[in-house]
DNA sequence: GCCATCACTCTACATTGTAGAATATAATCA
DNA sequence: TGATTATATTCTACAATGTAGAGTGATGGC
Protein backbone atom coordinates (compact mmCIF):
# COMPACT_ATOMS: atom_id res chain seq x y z
CA UNK A 1 0.00 0.00 0.00
CA UNK A 2 2.47 2.46 -0.87
CA UNK A 3 -0.10 4.81 -3.25
CA UNK A 4 3.10 6.97 -4.59
CA UNK A 5 0.87 9.37 -5.79
CA UNK A 6 3.28 10.92 -8.21
CA UNK A 7 3.75 8.27 -11.21
CA UNK A 8 0.16 7.55 -11.04
CA UNK A 9 -1.28 9.56 -14.27
CA UNK A 10 -4.23 11.69 -13.91
CA UNK A 11 -7.84 10.18 -14.15
CA UNK A 12 -9.66 11.36 -17.25
CA UNK A 13 -11.71 13.78 -15.95
CA UNK A 14 -9.27 15.42 -13.57
CA UNK A 15 -7.49 16.08 -16.65
CA UNK A 16 -10.42 17.34 -18.62
CA UNK A 17 -10.63 20.01 -15.61
CA UNK A 18 -7.10 20.83 -15.37
CA UNK A 19 -7.39 21.49 -19.65
CA UNK A 20 -10.37 23.72 -18.95
CA UNK A 21 -8.71 26.17 -16.08
CA UNK A 22 -5.78 26.19 -18.27
CA UNK A 23 -8.44 26.90 -21.35
CA UNK A 24 -10.55 29.49 -19.04
CA UNK A 25 -7.16 31.07 -17.81
CA UNK A 26 -7.47 33.95 -15.64
CA UNK A 27 -10.93 33.65 -15.70
CA UNK A 28 -11.14 30.05 -14.26
CA UNK A 29 -13.61 29.31 -11.32
CA UNK A 30 -16.02 26.79 -11.55
CA UNK A 31 -18.59 27.83 -13.57
CA UNK A 32 -16.58 28.64 -16.48
CA UNK A 33 -14.48 25.16 -16.01
CA UNK A 34 -17.80 23.07 -16.22
CA UNK A 35 -18.82 25.15 -19.35
CA UNK A 36 -15.69 24.98 -21.10
CA UNK A 37 -15.73 21.31 -20.72
CA UNK A 38 -19.44 21.09 -21.41
CA UNK A 39 -18.96 23.82 -25.01
CA UNK A 40 -15.27 21.46 -25.94
CA UNK A 41 -16.54 17.85 -25.33
CA UNK A 42 -20.31 18.69 -25.89
CA UNK A 43 -21.55 16.31 -23.08
CA UNK A 44 -23.07 17.63 -19.91
CA UNK A 45 -21.23 18.39 -16.29
CA UNK A 46 -22.83 18.34 -12.95
CA UNK A 47 -21.31 21.52 -10.80
CA UNK A 48 -20.99 19.42 -8.25
CA UNK A 49 -18.49 16.83 -10.41
CA UNK A 50 -16.38 19.86 -11.14
CA UNK A 51 -16.03 21.07 -7.93
CA UNK A 52 -15.79 17.50 -6.25
CA UNK A 53 -12.75 17.25 -9.18
CA UNK A 54 -11.53 20.64 -8.06
CA UNK A 55 -11.22 20.01 -4.46
CA UNK A 56 -9.62 16.83 -4.76
CA UNK A 57 -6.61 18.40 -6.97
CA UNK A 58 -5.84 21.50 -5.09
CA UNK A 59 -5.45 18.96 -1.57
CA UNK A 60 -3.13 17.18 -4.04
CA UNK A 61 -1.77 20.37 -4.40
CA UNK A 62 -1.81 20.41 -8.79
CA UNK A 63 -4.02 23.23 -8.83
CA UNK A 64 -4.56 26.30 -6.26
CA UNK A 65 -7.92 28.37 -5.95
CA UNK A 66 -8.42 31.60 -3.91
CA UNK A 67 -11.52 34.10 -3.79
CA UNK A 68 -12.10 37.11 -5.49
CA UNK A 69 -14.64 39.67 -5.79
CA UNK A 70 -15.72 41.08 -8.96
CA UNK A 71 -18.68 42.97 -9.39
CA UNK A 72 -19.58 42.00 -6.02
CA UNK A 73 -19.72 38.41 -7.35
CA UNK A 74 -17.64 36.42 -4.94
CA UNK A 75 -15.74 33.83 -7.03
CA UNK A 76 -13.11 30.92 -5.90
CA UNK A 77 -10.41 31.37 -9.63
CA UNK A 78 -8.37 28.53 -10.05
CA UNK A 79 -4.81 28.01 -11.82
CA UNK A 80 -2.72 25.01 -12.32
CA UNK A 81 0.36 24.93 -9.84
CA UNK A 82 4.24 23.79 -11.21
CA UNK A 83 3.29 20.38 -9.94
CA UNK A 84 -0.06 20.08 -11.69
CA UNK A 85 1.46 21.29 -15.09
CA UNK A 86 3.94 18.42 -14.34
CA UNK A 87 1.40 15.96 -13.69
CA UNK A 88 -0.25 16.89 -17.20
CA UNK A 89 2.82 16.78 -19.10
CA UNK A 90 3.72 13.20 -17.39
CA UNK A 91 -0.03 11.86 -18.32
CA UNK A 92 0.11 13.13 -21.82
CA UNK A 93 3.81 11.80 -22.51
CA UNK A 94 2.65 8.31 -20.95
CA UNK A 95 -0.53 8.16 -22.79
CA UNK A 96 1.70 9.45 -25.89
CA UNK A 97 3.60 6.38 -25.73
CA UNK A 98 1.14 3.82 -25.76
CA UNK A 99 -0.47 5.56 -28.67
CA UNK A 100 2.88 5.22 -30.53
CA UNK A 101 2.01 3.00 -33.38
CA UNK A 102 -1.32 2.67 -33.17
CA UNK A 103 -3.21 2.85 -36.32
CA UNK A 104 -6.32 4.95 -35.55
CA UNK A 105 -8.14 4.79 -38.98
CA UNK A 106 -7.47 0.75 -39.37
CA UNK A 107 -8.94 0.17 -35.91
CA UNK A 108 -12.05 1.98 -37.08
CA UNK A 109 -12.01 0.70 -40.05
CA UNK A 110 -11.22 -2.99 -39.35
CA UNK A 111 -14.70 -3.63 -37.40
CA UNK A 112 -16.26 -0.88 -38.06
CA UNK B 1 -29.40 8.83 -13.19
CA UNK B 2 -28.75 8.36 -16.60
CA UNK B 3 -25.73 6.78 -16.91
CA UNK B 4 -25.60 7.05 -21.20
CA UNK B 5 -22.39 5.05 -20.56
CA UNK B 6 -22.11 6.11 -24.44
CA UNK B 7 -20.79 9.51 -24.52
CA UNK B 8 -18.40 9.00 -21.26
CA UNK B 9 -14.87 8.62 -22.29
CA UNK B 10 -12.56 5.73 -21.45
CA UNK B 11 -10.95 5.98 -17.87
CA UNK B 12 -7.10 6.61 -17.62
CA UNK B 13 -6.65 2.98 -16.99
CA UNK B 14 -8.92 1.46 -19.25
CA UNK B 15 -7.50 3.31 -21.95
CA UNK B 16 -4.04 2.07 -21.04
CA UNK B 17 -5.27 -1.66 -20.94
CA UNK B 18 -7.03 -0.91 -24.01
CA UNK B 19 -3.97 0.14 -26.29
CA UNK B 20 -1.69 -2.69 -24.58
CA UNK B 21 -4.50 -5.19 -25.64
CA UNK B 22 -3.91 -3.85 -29.93
CA UNK B 23 0.28 -3.39 -29.08
CA UNK B 24 0.10 -6.70 -27.91
CA UNK B 25 -1.96 -7.78 -30.96
CA UNK B 26 -2.59 -11.33 -31.24
CA UNK B 27 -1.11 -12.03 -27.92
CA UNK B 28 -2.92 -10.20 -25.74
CA UNK B 29 -3.55 -12.26 -22.50
CA UNK B 30 -3.66 -10.71 -19.18
CA UNK B 31 0.11 -11.25 -18.13
CA UNK B 32 1.24 -9.56 -21.55
CA UNK B 33 -1.05 -6.70 -21.41
CA UNK B 34 0.31 -6.11 -17.82
CA UNK B 35 3.70 -5.99 -18.82
CA UNK B 36 3.19 -4.07 -22.17
CA UNK B 37 1.86 -1.45 -20.05
CA UNK B 38 5.04 -1.64 -17.41
CA UNK B 39 7.03 -0.99 -20.30
CA UNK B 40 5.72 1.30 -22.05
CA UNK B 41 4.73 3.95 -19.11
CA UNK B 42 7.29 2.19 -16.40
CA UNK B 43 5.35 1.98 -13.62
CA UNK B 44 4.43 -1.07 -11.62
CA UNK B 45 1.09 -2.49 -12.25
CA UNK B 46 -0.99 -5.18 -10.48
CA UNK B 47 -2.42 -7.97 -11.74
CA UNK B 48 -5.48 -7.66 -10.07
CA UNK B 49 -5.71 -4.07 -11.64
CA UNK B 50 -5.20 -5.84 -15.21
CA UNK B 51 -7.88 -8.65 -15.22
CA UNK B 52 -10.64 -6.33 -13.04
CA UNK B 53 -10.53 -3.92 -15.94
CA UNK B 54 -10.54 -6.48 -18.64
CA UNK B 55 -13.30 -8.15 -16.77
CA UNK B 56 -15.27 -4.86 -16.66
CA UNK B 57 -14.31 -3.43 -20.16
CA UNK B 58 -15.71 -6.76 -21.50
CA UNK B 59 -18.66 -6.69 -19.66
CA UNK B 60 -19.05 -3.22 -21.21
CA UNK B 61 -17.85 -4.85 -24.70
CA UNK B 62 -15.81 -3.12 -25.60
CA UNK B 63 -13.05 -6.15 -25.61
CA UNK B 64 -13.82 -9.75 -26.31
CA UNK B 65 -11.79 -12.68 -24.72
CA UNK B 66 -11.63 -16.42 -25.60
CA UNK B 67 -10.18 -19.47 -24.36
CA UNK B 68 -7.30 -20.64 -26.10
CA UNK B 69 -4.45 -23.46 -25.19
CA UNK B 70 -0.81 -22.81 -26.57
CA UNK B 71 1.53 -25.28 -25.55
CA UNK B 72 -0.22 -27.15 -23.12
CA UNK B 73 -0.89 -23.41 -21.33
CA UNK B 74 -4.78 -21.87 -20.91
CA UNK B 75 -4.46 -18.03 -22.13
CA UNK B 76 -7.93 -15.78 -22.28
CA UNK B 77 -6.62 -14.09 -25.08
CA UNK B 78 -8.14 -10.81 -25.48
CA UNK B 79 -9.28 -8.03 -28.50
CA UNK B 80 -10.64 -4.99 -29.03
CA UNK B 81 -14.71 -4.88 -30.36
CA UNK B 82 -15.95 -2.02 -32.94
CA UNK B 83 -17.55 -0.58 -30.17
CA UNK B 84 -14.14 -0.40 -28.35
CA UNK B 85 -12.09 0.87 -31.46
CA UNK B 86 -14.97 3.74 -31.17
CA UNK B 87 -14.82 4.03 -27.68
CA UNK B 88 -10.90 4.56 -27.92
CA UNK B 89 -11.40 6.94 -30.83
CA UNK B 90 -14.00 9.01 -29.19
CA UNK B 91 -11.80 9.29 -26.09
CA UNK B 92 -8.68 10.52 -28.09
CA UNK B 93 -10.79 13.13 -30.22
CA UNK B 94 -12.06 14.53 -27.38
CA UNK B 95 -9.20 15.12 -25.27
CA UNK B 96 -7.40 16.36 -28.67
CA UNK B 97 -9.93 19.29 -28.28
CA UNK B 98 -9.41 19.76 -24.97
CA UNK B 99 -5.35 20.02 -25.66
CA UNK B 100 -5.97 22.13 -28.72
CA UNK B 101 -3.65 25.77 -28.14
CA UNK B 102 -2.49 24.88 -24.55
CA UNK B 103 1.50 25.59 -25.23
CA UNK B 104 3.16 22.21 -23.06
CA UNK B 105 6.51 24.08 -22.68
CA UNK B 106 5.52 27.61 -21.57
CA UNK B 107 3.38 25.37 -18.85
CA UNK B 108 6.56 23.69 -17.86
CA UNK B 109 8.57 27.09 -18.27
CA UNK B 110 6.52 29.12 -16.32
CA UNK B 111 6.43 27.69 -12.68
CA UNK B 112 8.84 24.59 -13.48
C1' DG C 1 4.50 -36.72 -4.95
C1' DC C 2 6.55 -32.07 -4.44
C1' DC C 3 8.09 -27.82 -6.10
C1' DA C 4 8.35 -24.12 -9.35
C1' DT C 5 5.93 -21.62 -13.10
C1' DC C 6 2.46 -19.49 -15.34
C1' DA C 7 -2.11 -17.70 -15.85
C1' DC C 8 -5.93 -16.38 -13.88
C1' DT C 9 -9.67 -15.53 -10.14
C1' DC C 10 -11.31 -13.44 -5.88
C1' DT C 11 -11.80 -10.35 -2.16
C1' DA C 12 -11.48 -6.07 -0.20
C1' DC C 13 -10.78 -1.43 -0.18
C1' DA C 14 -9.15 3.40 -1.93
C1' DT C 15 -9.77 6.88 -5.27
C1' DT C 16 -12.26 9.08 -8.80
C1' DG C 17 -16.57 10.25 -11.14
C1' DT C 18 -21.28 11.90 -10.85
C1' DA C 19 -25.92 13.69 -9.57
C1' DG C 20 -28.76 16.69 -7.38
C1' DA C 21 -30.30 19.14 -3.35
C1' DA C 22 -28.93 22.78 -0.20
C1' DT C 23 -26.81 27.14 0.97
C1' DA C 24 -25.06 31.87 0.29
C1' DT C 25 -24.85 36.38 -1.63
C1' DA C 26 -26.08 40.13 -4.47
C1' DA C 27 -29.31 42.26 -7.88
C1' DT C 28 -34.00 43.31 -9.31
C1' DC C 29 -38.28 45.03 -8.59
C1' DA C 30 -43.26 45.15 -7.35
C1' DT D 1 -38.59 45.30 2.23
C1' DG D 2 -39.06 40.97 1.16
C1' DA D 3 -40.11 37.72 -2.65
C1' DT D 4 -37.71 36.45 -6.74
C1' DT D 5 -34.08 35.56 -9.85
C1' DA D 6 -29.36 34.73 -11.00
C1' DT D 7 -24.83 33.25 -9.96
C1' DA D 8 -21.55 30.56 -7.42
C1' DT D 9 -20.38 27.27 -4.31
C1' DT D 10 -20.91 23.55 -0.78
C1' DC D 11 -22.68 19.21 0.82
C1' DT D 12 -24.26 14.50 0.77
C1' DA D 13 -24.53 10.17 -1.07
C1' DC D 14 -23.47 6.75 -4.12
C1' DA D 15 -21.63 4.46 -8.54
C1' DA D 16 -17.64 3.36 -11.29
C1' DT D 17 -12.89 2.80 -11.67
C1' DG D 18 -8.22 1.77 -9.82
C1' DT D 19 -5.32 -1.15 -7.05
C1' DA D 20 -3.13 -4.69 -3.98
C1' DG D 21 -2.29 -9.08 -2.69
C1' DA D 22 -3.78 -13.60 -1.44
C1' DG D 23 -5.78 -17.72 -3.40
C1' DT D 24 -6.66 -21.37 -7.09
C1' DG D 25 -5.70 -24.50 -10.85
C1' DA D 26 -2.97 -26.62 -14.48
C1' DT D 27 1.52 -28.17 -16.20
C1' DG D 28 6.18 -29.87 -16.24
C1' DG D 29 10.55 -31.36 -14.13
C1' DC D 30 12.78 -33.84 -10.68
Amino acid sequence: MKLARDEVPLGTFEEQVMLAVLRTASDAYGMTVRREIEDVTGREIAVGAVYATLDRLEAKELVASKRSTIDGVSRRLFSITAAGGRALAETRSMRERLWQGIDLRRLLGAAG
